[in-house]
DNA sequence: CTGAAAGCGCTTACAG
DNA sequence: CTGAAAGCGCTTACAG
């Protein structure tokens, strides 16, 4: 019923196996014939069946893209833009996307299990790196090609891993404050865990001791916020807006009171005022560099495989929660 | 190399046709060649190769999911949700899910165009809808089946959409806030367009004339916030955080100066304080009953389509935003 | 540079 | 209730 490489070849008046061979623009074919197939191509308005291809050359084309298990956490935002992002650049290279989501680690597995065993992918992308995790495990045990954003702490250096270089973020904020006049800065975050926290606050500390200023960190919720601090740098967006809610419930201001510097760019950060100076993680970039890299990985040989850490350019965008002092 | 039908049924010491009835659990097969080839099954870990039974049988068993362009709106986590609710219940019926998403409609249209056409997918689920839109209009011209998840306003009475009745909405809303004593409400709204506006506008608009009151309209950002309201009814979440924020950096206190209601109970209704008393949009079973629906459509024949629209039901959420006058 | 042929791993009428 | 066979629409050695 659909038109088929057969009919092309019919109307071209060559076999199937060229139309095919035209279609990947094999360099084995003459111009001549490929004008003649093409014309024959749009005329039929022929678009070639993907599960046939699939069946036959044993490649899928696509890429699983796996979301961390409880999705309902509040840096949501970032999985929209990312997967927008990967997906773009999946289609220049006319790979799909296909994705695997849950609420716990178990039900994500299985759909990471089934995408790979019932072969509708090559590999795939994992949007999270928790320091261990039995997805990806099984990835490595099967030998899966896979490509991972973020860092996972017990960086197994055999990983491919797209991320920002989030402990130089940690660095150029307080260079950033520093410049601004403020020496009394403290960290604040919500949680003492994950590698964005460890590597953000670590960039914080090392340069606080380079400079010889005191530093403090400052959980949220469990520490007095009140310090004689003039600047705050915040683990991210949406923990920025409540410390500076925090602030302003008690009558402070935000810059003039304390300079807040936060880091992601996303929504929250321009949902309130101040709006927020935070970093960009160039999402875009980095959805990108991870095709890419999924793609250079799974086209080389097995053995040859050079995984290696690709570091996404951040960006610091002045807003209005931080200023001279 | 990896194990097929054929090694299954040789094992089983059956037809692979028989194999491939079992997997389907065909009623033809009797109890006990079913137990024999599942055991076959399960001592060779046996998995169907998707490519293979979509070439087949002319299913994808997939669907697509449509995003609408310019995903950088702020309802942003709206649609990572969704798409997560819809994965989980397609998974139950063994359907995947292929997306369509873009900065441009053109792109995603050019997306929708590639997935139908390489047979990727059996139809789509749309995830807005826009008054008119191109995308639609191909799909209904290509006798595609699609879901829509949203109300067109020009309701083609043969589209199947899934929604919440917003003018309901609206008008709970206004019932709740009278039942805490305010009479003077005014609607708050950032935009004039859009069905979701107008049908929340609309349905608060009714009750409000039908108790008699006297009804306002603002447009923030352009029309003066504070008057002699008692209570506004705010479009959705993150409007109503920028609200209550003005109202805040004015000395005035909410809910003790004024009310504040609003919709979707999103990421947003928990972030700051008071934490917003919103009505929650149910988005697992928006994306389950798009599943289903959209199951039943395309497993009818094409003549009986018996389109319709389904409402989902929502529920306020009492949080702090909102009291007794 | 191009063709003929086999094959990818299933499904599904058709027989019996 | 089960089997044998054709076929889904491509790709890709193999020849020439």
């Amino acid at each position: 019923m659909a038109v088929t490489i057969k009919d092309v070849a019919a109307r071209a008046g060559v076999n199937a196996s060229t139309v095919s061979r035209v279609l990947k623009d094999s360099s084995e074919i003459s111009d001549k014939t490929k004008a003649k197939v093409r014309k024959a191509i749009d005329e039929l308005g022929y678009r070639r069946n993907a599960a046939a291809g699939i069946l036959a050359s044993g490649k899928t084309n696509t890429i699983g893209v796996v979301f961390p298990p409880v999705v309902g956490k509040s840096n949501q935002p970032f999985f929209m833009q990312i997967l927008t992002a990967i997906n773009a650049e999946a289609q220049k290279s006319q790979v799909s996307i296909a994705i695997a989501t849950g609420h716990e680690t178990e039900e994500v597995e299985r759909q990471v299990r089934l995408l790979h065993q019932e072969k509708r992918v090559d590999g795939f992308i994992v949007l999270y790196a928790g320091a261990s995790d039995s997805v990806r495990d099984y990835m490595m045990e099967e030998n899966i090609p896979f490509v991972l954003v973020g860092t996972p702490s017990e960086s197994d250096s055999k990983l491919s891993c797209i991320d920002n270089d989030n402990h130089l973020m940690g660095r150029r904020a307080v260079q950033y404050l520093t410049g601004l006049g403020h020496e009394r800065i403290a960290f604040v975050s919500n949680t003492r865990r994950g590698e964005v926290f460890k590597q953000r606050y670590r960039g914080f500390a090392d340069e606080m001791d380079f400079r010889e200023l005191k530093q403090r960190l400052i959980i949220f919720d469990e520490e007095e916020l009140f310090g004689d601090e003039t600047a705050l740098v915040v683990l991210d967006d949406a923990l920025g807006i409540k410390v500076i809610e925090v602030f302003i419930r008690a009558g402070k201001t935000v810059p003039k009171d304390v300079s807040v510097i936060t880091f992601n760019n996303s929504i929250f950060s321009t949902l309130l005022h101040p709006q927020l100076t935070t970093f960009d993680i160039n999402i875009i970039q980095l959805g990108a560099a991870a095709v890419q890299q999924f793609l250079s990985l799974s086209n080389k040989d097995e053995e040859k495989a050079d995984e290696q850490k690709i570091i996404i350019p951040f960006e610091l965008i002045e807003r209005e929660s931080a200023r001279k002092l």
